[in-house]
DNA sequence: GGTTGATCATTACC
DNA sequence: CGGTAATGATCAAC
């Protein structure tokens, strides 16, 4: 089965244009929903999709609760899906608008979980809570999701620097990603475990995933390895194998690139082990279940495994929401042995989140194919990268004049610290490099992985810096290495220009940093309102706290405790970007956000500079608008009432403050 | 750079 | 209830 598709299969002309341009709703495609209700460490970026006024777009649970979009189906299924009382609407896709409330069918209750106690404090930074009631290990929402696949990442990343920072090669955690899913399995941190056909709740159409354990963990798929997920149901006399959901991602020969079509393998008869030889595949298990799916009807959930473009060893796996087998034969392989073959069929009304990936593709092959784009590269080459610009809403030609600059100014002598010296490494610094002083800066931990993921929040990071000689690229330089996933700035519905990504983004992934100029706060109090929060950016506003460092708790002989997530500058920094800055600029707030930023400081010339580097806060899928926090102005001592500099929101989520 | 082998975690099944 | 077979991704070693 997992056959995918590097895209290179297709030929030109099978790609219609008027498909491509049958995407619109890329805004709501992928989008990053909103968090919890006060979920500090939910991510979110809220749809901006193209809603009419007026409508709140991120019901998504809010569904007319008699909502049936199947026809009924056979009394064992039925039964199943009684256990499963709020069900996936979106499916069936009454209107555009409900392609972002497409939280997969996720079954929360418009205003019920009020008590799930991650969630629900507004104060300052709290703890994951440990483990999960039953109610929440068997059926999830999307907090419970969130929450289960950040600590995942967050005990992942933290045990692939455990791992990077050994020298030797024995004795490692050779898989954070499995180490993390075992622990958090037998913590009980774990949710959707009660398996059920169709939509998983919480889960979300064109959610992406980088490990099969995260599929694991959140209950979207339950085996780890395997291909095909299923499950025996007694019906009235006998007992039936009926199919899950299945992972398509290249280990077999499936034919999977039409967006709505798969041909699927089926499992076993593979000459794996050495003396084995290619054998036919039976009818039993995971085909047996895809075999008794076709006849039932039954909807199955997809997975596909897509190749990531940012590093081409990884895997992306999407879910691709639901399909229904329609027709089932056998046929040779390639290694000799027959194979059962599964042609699915994608249920319509769902959103196209293959097509968007396949025109992503598209576009990188020749930008003219970009609908809607007015400039190729909006830095003029100033990035590592091209930065489009593209309007699919209106007829502004882009936003206003300003100089595209990729890193932040400081006036004259600026000093922010004192004076701090670079290391002496003389090659590249490791995380092994216990002589580094740029890693004891950092507490001794190197602050990224190995593929430049940060791995915990920090009152400030220490990077490697011009002045130090270790190699160009030494992997402390993160934040200065230019931009790693393609962005794009495109018109918003209702909120000026904003920031996406063509790529799919890893949580903890460097995204930019916020460039401008440097300036005196008090100048700017002098220069008039109207200067606030126009691409300005302040630490000393103040910023809603969240949780999104790894639990020591977790890991045994962990002593020391994960590093405080609370930012220490010595004096504020504002940062202008009015008339000097970059992509930073047109990133938007929100409430609920699925960015942050952290301090960064590197040494040059003998002064230490701060920077502020934006990070993803979750996986975040293509298309999907960049968010970060803004946080609340100070309220003036001498004005009161009506906060100055306040700007009403319009990020949507259900936890929006109104303002920021 | 492609291939091969060993390992890994989970669950169904015996 | 306890053991184990089956499964695929990953990395190291070739």
């Amino acid at each position: 089965m997992e056959g995918v598709t590097d895209g290179n299969g297709v030929p030109p002309n099978a790609f219609d244009k008027s498909k491509i341009l049958d995407v619109k709703p890329l805004r709501s495609l992928a989008p990053v929903f909103p968090d919890g209700p006060q979920g500090q460490y939910f991510v979110c970026a809220p749809p901006f999709g193209p809603f009419p006024s007026g409508f709140t777009p991120f019901y998504p649970f809010s569904v007319p609760p008699g909502f049936q979009s199947e026809p009924e189906t056979p009394t064992p299924i039925r039964l199943f899906r009684t256990a499963v009382p709020h069900f996936s609407a979106t499916r069936n896709g009454e209107s555009g608008a409900s392609m972002d409330a497409s939280r997969g069918g996720s079954g929360k209750p418009p205003r019920k979980n009020r008590d799930v106690q991650f969630s629900s404090g507004k104060g300052p930074a709290k703890d994951f809570k440990l483990g999960f009631s039953s109610t929440e290990r068997d059926d999830g929402n999307w907090e419970v999701v969130e929450n289960v696949l950040m600590r995942f990442d967050a005990l992942r990343r933290r045990f692939s620097q455990l791992e990077d920072a050994k020298e030797t090669t024995s004795g490692i955690i050779r898989r954070a990603d499995l180490k993390a899913g075992n622990v958090l399995m037998s913590k009980g941190i774990r949710t959707n475990m009660k398996k059920r056909i169709g939509a998983v709740p919480g889960i979300q159409y064109g959610e992406i995933f980088f490990f099969r354990m995260e599929l694991c963990v959140v209950g979207l798929h339950a085996p780890s390895m395997g291909g095909i997920d299923y499950i025996n149901v007694r019906g009235n006399s006998e007992q039936e194998t009926l199919a899950l959901s299945i992972v398509s991602s290249g280990g077999y020969d499936d034919e999977a690139e039409d967006a709505d079509v798969l041909i699927y393998s089926g499992q076993g008869g593979n000459a794996y082990y050495k003396d084995k030889e290619a054998a036919d595949q039976k009818l039993e298990r995971g085909n047996l279940a895809l075999e008794t799916s076709l006849h039932r009807g039954n909807e199955v959930r997809v997975v596909r495994g897509m190749k990531d473009a940012v590093s081409t060893k990884a895997k992306v796996y999407v879910y691709d929401g639901l399909y229904k087998i329609q027709e089932s034969w056998m046929e040779k392989g390639k290694s000799g042995g027959s194979m059962f073959k599964y042609k699915l069929l994608r249920l319509p009304g769902q959103p196209d989140v293959f097509a968007l990936w396949k025109s992503i593709e598209k576009w990188k092959e020749g930008l003219s194919s970009r609908p809607g784009l007015i400039l190729p590269d909006l830095a003029s080459g100033a990035e590592s990268m091209p930065v489009s610009l593209v309007n699919e809403v209106d007829d502004e030609k882009g936003p206003a004049y300003f100089t595209y600059f990729p890193t932040v100014k400081y006036s004259k002598s600026f000093k922010l610290l004192h004076p701090s010296f670079g290391c002496n490494c003389h090659s590249a610094c490791a995380p092994g490099s216990t002589n580094c002083s740029c890693i004891q800066k950092n507490g001794g931990d190197f602050p990224y992985t190995a593929n430049f993921n940060l791995v915990s929040r920090k009152s400030l990071v220490y990077e490697c810096g011009p002045s130090c000689p270790c190699f160009p690229n030494c992997k402390n330089r993160v934040s200065q290495m230019g931009l790693k996933v393609r962005l794009e700035i495109f018109k918003t519905r209702d909120r000026g220009w904003g920031l996406r990504s063509w790529d799919p983004i890893r949580a903890g992934t460097f995204i930019c940093e916020y460039a401008g100029e440097v300036i005196d706060k008090i100048n700017t109090r002098q220069s008039g309102e109207d200067d606030h929060n126009e691409h300005v950016f302040d630490t000393s506003r103040t910023y809603q706290s969240f949780r999104w460092n790894f639990e020591p708790e977790l890991i045994e002989e962990e002593s020391p405790p994960a590093p405080t997530e609370e930012f220490d500058i010595p004096s504020p920094l504002i940062i202008s970007a009015k008339n000097i800055g970059n992509v930073a600029r047109f990133m938007n707030h929100s409430c609920s956000p699925n960015v942050f930023w952290q301090p960064v400081i590197y040494e040059h010339n003998n002064e230490s500079f701060l920077h502020i580097a934006f990070f993803a806060k979750r996986h975040i899928p293509p298309m999907t608008e960049l968010t970060y926090d803004y946080g609340i102005a100070p309220t003036d001592g001498e004005s009161n009432s009506t906060p100055s500099g306040r700007k009403k929101c319009l990020c949507g989520s259900p936890q929006c403050r109104g303002y920021y």
